[in-house]
DNA sequence: GTCTATAAACAGATAGAC
DNA sequence: GTCTATCTGTTTATAGAC
């Protein structure tokens, strides 16, 4: 054993990975994993691009932490680039999915606060991802800039229209929904820059300290 | 003339740069520039770190944008990192220095009125240095990143103790003046991501609309 | 101070064996 | 599906001519 647990990495040289034996696929063919790589490559990929770059990170490091060659890499993605892509196109989906799930229904003010501990919370959850998809935007073709931006300014928007709702119906000063939206997106999205689950502070406290300061800035 | 012969370089990407041709110089043995290569290594060097981030760009395309060869790099810096140490380092230096120079006398709420306003002076008028100093971080080596790290957070100290001062004073409401200073900072910083000097609203504008939420935050 | 040339390592991606 | 081997091009950095 000591292997296929996932992460087994040794990390500080990408070096040594050896085995991976799967007991539950033995009857396979001898080095046959294609139910479970493909995740683990995202993962990895994540990971290692978060931590030093997508530019400074290469498919074979990216290999070795996942425990195969090089070259099995592109059985999951036709290049490095549609990596970056996938990547980021998932989680900026799976962060509008789960607000529009989320989203409640009560007055604007309401609406606020939930997008208020939802950003923080949903966003705490996925570092890797959310660093990823802020950093790494420039290093994206133009044409998956062109996506990533889209769904980026959709979320944006999103908020941008519980603080229109808030200005209409009186409950709150609003001059520029649209630079709030990205100017409170920011406030909000610099929690990870210091957040730590072993910290003084609980994710319920972070949440209180920042909706306060979230509603006075807009308060009526 | 025609830069001296020098520079001229195809570069499919970073080409023009037009040779500066500079009278005063002419005197000089043909091809000896090192009192105005310097400068130009680090201003290339910037631009393109900010553009295409550190690990994506390589020795030669900065040299192609200066117009010199790869080996001539090496007269002003021992090495790339080194390069994007300095870049960075000056650059933080220089913020904290231009804030301390600039604090004004009054209470707490006027100097938290004048921290807003020059951070977004500030760092709109640097957009490149900002961009780097933040976005390549990870690409430091540990030494490095001690030193920068350290001096940003004398920056957030400096913004913190002005929240401290405003709620001792009783002006102002900040249950935790550590986790405000980042929040507020990351707020301010954000304007860079969206600001343009052809834009909508000027550069008063957008000071004042962040002023209003910065101020209502914290107002007692 | 800049050039040309080069060393030595490493990049992304592919071909074919198993 | 993965491996080994390799192609082709690029990387940082240095050496020595001018």
């Amino acid at each position: 054993m000591s292997c296929h647990s996932l992460g087994a990495k040794g990390k500080p040289g990408f070096d040594l990975n050896a085995c991976s034996v799967k007991p539950d696929v033995m009857a396979r063919t001898q080095g046959s994993h294609s139910d479970i790589t493909g995740p683990r490559v995202r993962e990895a990929a994540l990971r290692l691009f978060a931590r030093h770059g997508y530019a400074a990170v290469s498919m074979r490091q990216i290999a070795a932490a996942v425990g195969v060659q090089a070259g099995a890499l592109y059985n999951y993605t036709p290049d490095k680039q549609t990596l970056l892509f996938d990547l980021m196109r998932g989680h900026m989906e799976e962060l509008l999915a789960a607000w529009d799930r989320a989203e409640p229904q009560g007055d604007a003010m309401a609406a606020l606060e939930a997008f208020t501990r939802f950003h923080i919370r949903f966003n705490t959850s996925r570092a890797d991802a959310v660093f990823v998809s802020y950093m790494e935007l420039r290093n994206l073709e133009p044409a998956n800039f062109a996506v990533i931006e889209g769904l980026r300014r959709d979320y944006e928007t999103r908020l941008e229209a519980v603080l229109r709702h808030g200005a209409e119906a009186g409950t709150m000063v609003v001059a520029e929904p649209r630079i709030a939206s990205m100017a409170l997106i920011a406030m909000l999205t610099g929690v990870n820059t210091w957040y730590r689950a072993q910290g003084r502070l609980s994710l319920a406290d972070v949440e209180a300290v920042y909706w306060d300061m979230v509603r006075r800035s807009v308060e009526g």
